[in-house]
DNA sequence: CACCAGGCAAGTA
DNA sequence: TACTTGCATGGT
């Protein structure tokens, strides 16, 4: 239990307010969105979302319709077209599979499961599987990134290169577990990891607090 | 010009 | 288990 946490989380939702995340019209659309934002700019992302949306794709059985060579065009602006278009078709296979079958409310049993489940799918790691658990099913399990990472390297002083489950943990242990603030806090992470965003030091100033506290 | 972006899988030591 | 590399486009 590490109390700092929630503090950062409140430093930064005073500094940025609530982010309202996932952006997308559908719980398909932020699946397809997890899978295209890999290593990728959102502003990318959506300009692939927008060529699905073109073409009349929007659920993931119409997906699975397009030839090999649209879906690649459709995914080009995104980057790793060829890669990308694999992934897109096996998280679509087990979205058809799957998305009637996860409970709304559900045991950290249960969402073990889903997520060991998630991360049987080609193209699905860690990060991937918790924001389809987060962003499309609204079940509560943290969403760790680079930035997280970073973030606490840099303004609590823990270990760079932490592993993923090790700094869940750390996350989940250390705030009530709330869908909407897991949402948010992560969002607010990644806002305020954003290049060229403004009030990027909004923690620097209070984080020898943070660390002596 | 270099570097980064809401990672992952496959290969090597 | 713990690194390393390929993957691709668009913006700064």
């Amino acid at each position: 239990m590490d109390k700092r946490i929630y503090q950062v989380y409140e430093l930064l939702l005073a500094e940025y307010g609530h982010q309202n995340w996932w952006p997308a019209d559908t719980p398909w659309e932020v699946c397809m969105g997890t899978v295209l934002t890999q290593n990728t700019s959102w502003t990318n992302v959506e300009k692939a979302i927008d060529n699905f949306k073109a073409l009349g794709a929007m659920s993931a059985e119409e997906v699975l319709q397009l030839e090999d060579q649209v879906i690649e065009e459709a995914i080009r602006p995104s980057g790793y077209y060829r890669i990308k278009k694999k992934r897109l078709r096996s998280v679509a296979h087990w979205w058809i599979d799957n998305r009637d079958k996860v409970p709304a409310g559900c045991s950290d049993e249960e969402i073990q499961h889903w997520r060991h489940s998630l991360l049987d799918v080609h193209g699905v790691g860690e990060e991937t599987a918790d924001c389809i658990l987060l962003y499309c099913f609204n079940l509560p399990t943290f969403v760790i990134d680079t930035y997280t990472k970073r973030m606490v390297h840099r303004h609590l002083g823990m270990k760079a290169n932490m592993k993923y489950g090790k700094l869940q943990r750390i996350f989940m242990e250390s705030l009530p577990r709330d869908v909407a603030l897991f949402n948010d806090f992560h969002a607010l992470i990644v806002a305020n990891s954003k290049v060229g965003c403004p009030n990027k030091k909004c923690l620097d100033n209070c984080s020898l607090r943070l660390i002596n506290e």
